[in-house]
DNA sequence: GTGAGCTTGTGCTTTCTTTCACAATCTCCA
DNA sequence: TGGAGATTGTGAAAGAAAGCACAAGCTCAC
């Protein structure tokens, strides 16, 4: 097991082997080598026992990996074996569509609140939560204990939502607006800029 | 100007450039340096040089980069320069906040249809567009020279999906589907996945 | 028990990115 | 016109990530 802590581009990886180890289970096989998980996830398999070689080593030389062990100690390591509260700030399109998601009401995420700071929105259902006044954001989200936030609003109110999570007690933040957020001291965030997917898509259209 | 072509985080970054640059214009400034550009984005100035510098020679020593010129370069280089049209495959929850996304309505991106396989969904109408059944997409995209294709159906759809677009001259898919496609002939493909970022989220939560 | 056959973990090599630093160049004001 | 000040473009160095190849280790059939 190498000393340093893992490079950026395998902690990446290691939410694909989670989902592909998650369906060889459920398809039943005790057991599957790097090479099997190439085949099903298009990494190759010396970068596969890399990655899984920076926490551990999970493998039995000619047989490969237990799935369900390794499913277990991949969870662990990815901070997925126990439950997190989520919430989401930004009641439009893109914040109800990911509201109504079922991957947040699973058995790790849950989703508590969503938060908005349109006073026609606020108080009305969003699935099956309400939508709640975003200045009410810090003192819910302590309360609660809420981990995790999802922000979906413009760009102008990103920052200071950002702030509001921090204050709130939220040390991860998945940003869907389409701007920079300066991290507030303590807290990581996690850039989903669906404009630049769409441009850099363009990009790489067939010159003519 | 470098001879081989530009790495992939270049290009990712050059989309952000192009924000920038949008809003440094609508600011009226004429000019701004790289140092400016990593005021406003985070980019380190020398990253941006070298950046740039992978497409041609675009600053003035002492005065730094013009605004204007630099952004129709920039927009020509992205092949952002003329319009595209795009189609959403999968009218759920997320296809249908897609599809209300203003940035699919601007003066370069424009979306032309929606598809579904649910006949319950099929003839509706999906804010400006009708829902029409997947099967029809093929000649749909072709008869209207759409560019781009957006999945976001379930995984086991997203293979098929992803074959009827190429089969209608599609050469550039964005996939939200939490599945990797084995990429059709001739098509470049960039997946959202936006499971894998709310566990890699939790990966970067404070260890207990 | 033993050997054939897999498959892992990992040091080494190669490739890809980023950072650094500075000569060259441009502007602008006196 | 000339010189101070700013800022670029880029080669060279450092750093990060991926690919490779193989000794070591485990299994299983006979």
């Amino acid at each position: 097991m190498p000393t340093g802590r893992a490079p950026e581009p395998t902690v990446l990886r290691l939410s694909i082997y989670l989902r592909c180890l998650r369906q060889v289970h459920a398809e039943g096989l005790d057991t599957i080598s790097s090479a099997g998980i190439q085949e099903r996830t298009g990494i190759t398999a010396g970068q596969v026992r890399k990655d899984l070689s920076y926490f551990g080593e999970f493998g039995k030389p000619g047989l490969g990996y237990a799935v369900e062990p390794l499913l277990t100690r991949l969870s662990h390591i990815m901070q997925l074996d126990r439950p997190r509260k989520v919430v989401i700030v930004g009641a439009g399109n893109l914040g109800a569509a990911l509201a109504g998601y079922q991957g947040l009401r699973s058995s790790i995420f849950s989703l508590v609140a969503a938060f908005d700071n349109n006073l026609s929105k606020i108080g009305r259902p969003l699935w099956d939560v309400e939508i709640k006044d975003v200045r009410e954001l810090p003192r819910i989200t302590q309360e609660q204990g809420v981990e995790i936030g999802i922000i979906t609003t413009p760009a102008e109110a990103a920052q200071g939502v950002a702030e509001l999570m921090a204050q709130g007690g939220i040390r991860s933040i998945l940003n869907f607006s389409p701007t920079r957020i300066v991290s507030p001291q303590g807290t990581t965030i996690r850039n989903v800029d669906l404009m630049k997917e769409l441009e850099v898509i363009c990009f790489y259209l067939p010159k003519p």
